[in-house]
DNA sequence: CACGCGTGGAG
DNA sequence: TCTCCAAGCGT
């Protein structure tokens, strides 16, 4: 890094800038509060830090709300019915997180006296808690100096010191330059500033240096590079897939629906039944979960998840009280909430629903 | 280490 | 419409 400042000024900056300009967040805790003393809740911040994985802070916000207000602390949670969890989560993405969340929830209650373990070995051992996870709530609730680099991190980093190695393999060295970087004081408050410092004015495509509190010390602004970094190595392009889903309405108005397997895509969630989602270049059959009249309605639901794109053919059929289905179950009106689903079964539903 | 795993917003 | 991407984790 040319023009290298020290680590305690860049540092000190650093808080200046997030004293000033940091943004009031649900599971944070103000300024005032803090110099007041006041220390964040362990369980509001692990429980913010799972649903900001891969997640932008204005999706998460209602959930957090929703999730605080109907399950205050790790015992209520742990206590909690898996379904519901599950309900309570659709429409965020990644479902495993739900479930390791459960998990985590139970093993804190029933094994940590329902307190998180203010050790970053002990959260690492968590379900569903990772390096990343377990440095921040480390630094952010119990205020100890781990090294907290997620994506914005390691952005900033490879920014200040200029490095052109593509990601993954440059994340040993990004993590060496964000550790050598926490303050013993305020970790928490460093880690959640270079993320704010990332997230706003470090930003991917166009940042805004004029406005960076670490402007003079950063290589790649001294070499025009910034724009360029941090390097990646390049994603293949998603396939095409495409299935049948089977939307049977009940003539009492029950929706036939079922839980989909534990692993897997959508693990956990309500979804309605259908084929497997193949290539385009194979068939994905017609199997349906009852036997009734199927009509396939005109237009397809188009869905794109991490790695894939989906075209889901929707079949419907109106099947009388007496018959019994060969997959999933009848869920009367009165239970079913279509925002229950994850987003493509939602969006099935409202296609086939009638009107 | 590479891959599977959602969703919605921005450009 | 399309690509990229956001406070990653588990296997």
């Amino acid at each position: 890094m040319r023009d290298s400042a020290a680590p305690a000024a860049l540092q000190s900056a650093l808080l200046d800038w997030y004293d000033a300009e940091a943004r009031d967040l649900p599971w944070r805790v103000g300024p005032a509060a803090r110099a007041a003393g006041e220390r964040p809740d362990p369980y509001a911040v692990w429980l913010s830090e799972i649903m900001l994985q891969q997640t932008t802070v204005a999706a998460v916000k209602p959930y957090f709300d929703a999730f605080t207000r109907r399950w205050p602390d790790v015992g209520a949670l742990a206590a909690a019915r898996d379904a519901d969890v599950m309900a309570a989560w659709a429409g965020l993405g990644y479902y495993a997180r739900a479930r390791n969340l459960l998990k985590c929830a139970r093993v804190v209650a029933a094994e940590h006296d329902g307190r998180f373990p203010a050790d970053h070995a002990a959260l690492l051992a968590l379900p569903g808690i990772g390096p990343y996870t377990a440095a921040a709530i480390a630094a952010i609730a119990f205020d100890i100096p781990a090294p907290v680099v997620d994506g914005n991190v390691e952005r900033v980093m490879a920014r200040l010191f200029d490095e052109h190695t593509p990601l993954p393999a440059a994340k040993p060295v990004l993590t060496a330059h964000a550790a050598a970087l926490t303050p013993a004081a305020r970790p928490g408050c460093h880690a959640q500033a270079v993320m704010d410092l990332g997230a706003t004015i470090c930003t991917p495509r166009s940042p805004a240096c004029g406005l960076c509190p670490w402007r003079p010390a950063c290589a790649a602004w001294h070499a025009g590079t910034q724009r360029e970094l941090p390097k990646k190595t390049p994603k293949t392009a998603k396939p095409v897939r495409h299935g049948v889903a089977y939307l049977a309405r009940r003539v009492d108005g029950a929706w036939l629906l079922e839980t989909r397997p534990e692993r897997g895509l959508l693990g956990g969630m309500l979804g309605w039944p259908g084929t497997d989602w193949v290539a385009l270049d194979a068939a994905p059959g017609d199997t349906p979960p009852i036997r009734a009249e199927w009509h396939t309605l005109p237009e397809e639901a188009r869905h794109t998840f991490t790695h894939f794109h989906l075209r889901l053919t929707l079949r419907t059929a109106l099947v009388p009280m007496d018959r019994a289905p060969d997959r999933g179950r009848f869920v009367p009106p009165e239970a079913f909430r279509p925002a229950d689903l994850p987003t493509l079964m939602r969006k099935a539903f409202d296609l086939a629903r009638p009107r």
